[in-house]
DNA sequence: CGGGTGACATACCGGCGGTACGTACTTTCA
DNA sequence: TGAAAGTACGTACCGCCGGTATGTCACCCG
């Protein structure tokens, strides 16, 4: 970001990615064109075909824009908190909350398996919001009482992740979402609680 | 299936579902011309507009079939089943089974949310394999001891379906899928097993 | 200060979804 | 039974859109 020439085409990237971002979002992908967004970005297509290589790495710009918000806003939600317990019902609703943000249901949720392919999305989607939901399994489930392989670990992160989502859009589509969240937090905090009880009995009963 | 014209256009009906339903398969939704599909029924995009609105209109022909497979196959395996928590268990294997088919991965759970939207994409889903995994799950925690209510009960359906979908696609690109599968049925039928014994004690506390 | 390069703009191409229209066969009914 | 009506397609074409090839002009660098 030194020269005028870095800087000018800095800023004409980021405004692409910007005006991309918002349509992404609200036309969906294939409803979007390159004239649409260079439009709005007051450039023209030789400048965005200067910049990405295509529709798809546009796409894949704004995806990892929208990911990492949420997975920012989840990672600050957990942060602070000794029991891992406690830290797993902040980052659920941390979760909730992101996962209602209308970019991340149409960029992420919506297109991204579609766009990006299962390979990309699962490659994306593991280094940012997945990765917390693992680092907070791990420090919940991950104790030698346990004694769960990594495997098991692996299996559960997925399986949170997935019942995580699913809620988030059914919290997102609900009429009264503050309730609807409230159902999901209950829900979840019973299952991790059933979870954390068998488990912990299961470990003592073993010693 | 009555007269000869009704006969000659239920089969250009049903052969262009089938072609499509295998291109859509293998190349993606985006990837899939129409020309490729009336080529590979050998009629003309004539007969295709002339059966369906669009290209979208196909896809969800494709789709709902491909749905129906599923949700029948897990159908098949959950009945004579009489204690619900082996019939919820019986179930987990064959939707695990079921998430694994090429057809379903592509068409219903990549190109679905997108090419039908987030709305048409529920309701198709939720008379389905949501449907039977909603009826589980009642039949399971519906029982008056654990009074949990409607609401409770559908965002119970929401959870363990989103778990069973993304343990699902785990599953599916695991490089052993059985270990995987076997992981996935140790890891919900722990938090079944755990919730249960939660909602046991609760009942009986409570009475 | 001039050659080179980066940051665009312009013009154009091919493919694809969708449409308008024509046509042959078939059912229906006076 | 024969003509009118309708169905089940086929043919030709349009407009948009992603992508490319090429031109141009400002800026950095020796």
């Amino acid at each position: 970001m030194r020269t005028r020439r870095q800087r000018y085409s800095d800023s004409t990237k980021r405004a692409l990615v910007d005006v991309a971002e918002q349509l992404f979002t609200t036309h969906g992908y294939s409803a979007t064109s390159l004239d649409a967004i260079v439009a709005g970005a007051d450039v023209t297509k030789g400048a965005l075909y200067h910049h990405f290589s295509g529709k798809q790495a546009v796409f894949e710009a704004a995806f990892e824009r929208v990911e990492s918000r949420a997975s920012s806003g989840i990672a600050r939600a957990t942060e602070g908190h000794d029991d891992p317990w406690e830290k797993a019902q902040a980052g659920l609703r941390a979760f909730l909350e992101a996962v209602q943000e209308p970019a991340y249901r149409q960029v992420v949720i919506s297109d991204g398996p579609s766009v990006l392919g299962h390979e990309r999305f699962r490659e994306q989607e593991e280094r940012s919001t997945y990765a917390i939901v693992d680092e907070i399994v791990r420090s919940a489930l991950g104790t030698d009482a346990y004694d769960l392989d990594d495997a098991m670990l692996d299996t559960f992160t997925r399986i949170f992740f997935g019942a995580m989502s699913a809620a988030g859009g059914a919290v997102a589509v609900s009429q009264d979402p503050a309730a609807a969240a409230a159902r999901v937090e209950l829900a979840i905090g019973t299952i991790m609680a059933g979870l954390r009880q068998l488990l912990d009995s299961g470990a003592t009963s073993r010693r």
